[in-house]
DNA sequence: CAAAAGTAGTTGCGAGCGCAACTATTACGG
DNA sequence: CCGTAATAGTTGCGCTCGCAACTACTTTTG
């Protein structure tokens, strides 16, 4: 281990890059959506809900989905549906899941609010890449993802 | 705004991408570090001052470095200096400012657990790159970075 | 040269998150 | 069947962070 590999300038680059930049790059967005009242969590996970069959998903598979622990999620939840834009469903067959509901309300609401989003979206990130980084972003990522959702 | 350009596939996927994923690749390369008692953040704090002229460096250049607040660096720095990894050091020329110097101790242990810290950015993410994704990477985020730096 | 504005750093506070421990329910193995 | 293991979700706790307000200096300005 003592002679491993060190990084090399454009690997560097890269991972220095990503540190520096891309918790900052979550921030700025997220204060863009501030306006509205909500952050990026709850975004994507309305977001996710909108995607879903009947507008609805498991509690368990929507955390997996955004990437939460069960606890987070269950935090998360308090905001949404406080708002009314989530409602908790139970299923009778099995008594311990609950379903989120994306309500109405909160289908109108993330309606309305999507386009500043993708504006900003677009503003911050996407406008200033060309069309191989934008490629490349999407195939890394989705690389990376499926390495860190298998054991080892 | 109304009619704002949506997001084709693969914008959509970069972002999407990005959104669940870097958050999570943080996490895992923060957790490889964690056998050695510190986290990624305390790694970064470290490897900044050891690339500084003379292992030293103000309170707040290193805060913008780092991306943190200055709260946030107050905080951060507690640990490292209770650590004995950096001491801090105030400048007899103007005494509202201090500085964050990397101690003897500080600079054997980074030296130590670098290679450690290597090996798991690479299993975790440059391994799972082609030349290309690593230097589009790169691009992207230098200039996302520029331009969150820029006012707007 | 005094008052105002700016800069460096700290502190109180609240938000979001993961982990570990807990409850409640369901599935499995002898 | 009954006891053990697994699963879904919640709660307590601790961590890190940013924001806003504060102290303590330094620079600018009228």
């Amino acid at each position: 281990m003592a002679n491993a590999k060190w990084l090399n300038e454009a690997e560097m680059k890269a991972w220095r890059g990503f540190v520096t930049t891309a918790a900052e790059l979550h921030r700025v967005i997220e204060s863009d959506l501030a306006q509205f009242g909500i952050d990026g969590g709850d975004y994507q996970l309305l977001a996710m809900l909108s995607e879903a069959p009947e507008h609805r998903m498991q509690l368990c598979d929507l955390a997996e989905m955004l990437r939460l622990s069960r606890s987070g999620l269950t935090r998360r939840m308090e905001g949404v549906v406080r708002a009314k834009f989530v409602e908790r469903v139970s299923d009778g067959s099995d008594r311990r899941t609950a379903y989120a509901h994306l309500t109405d309300k909160g289908y109108a609401f993330l309606k309305k609010i999507a386009p500043a989003h993708v504006k900003s979206v677009r503003n911050r990130l996407i406008d200033h890449l060309s069309e191989n980084e934008i490629k490349a972003f999407g195939s890394a990522f989705s690389k990376i993802g499926k390495s860190l959702s298998t054991p080892d």
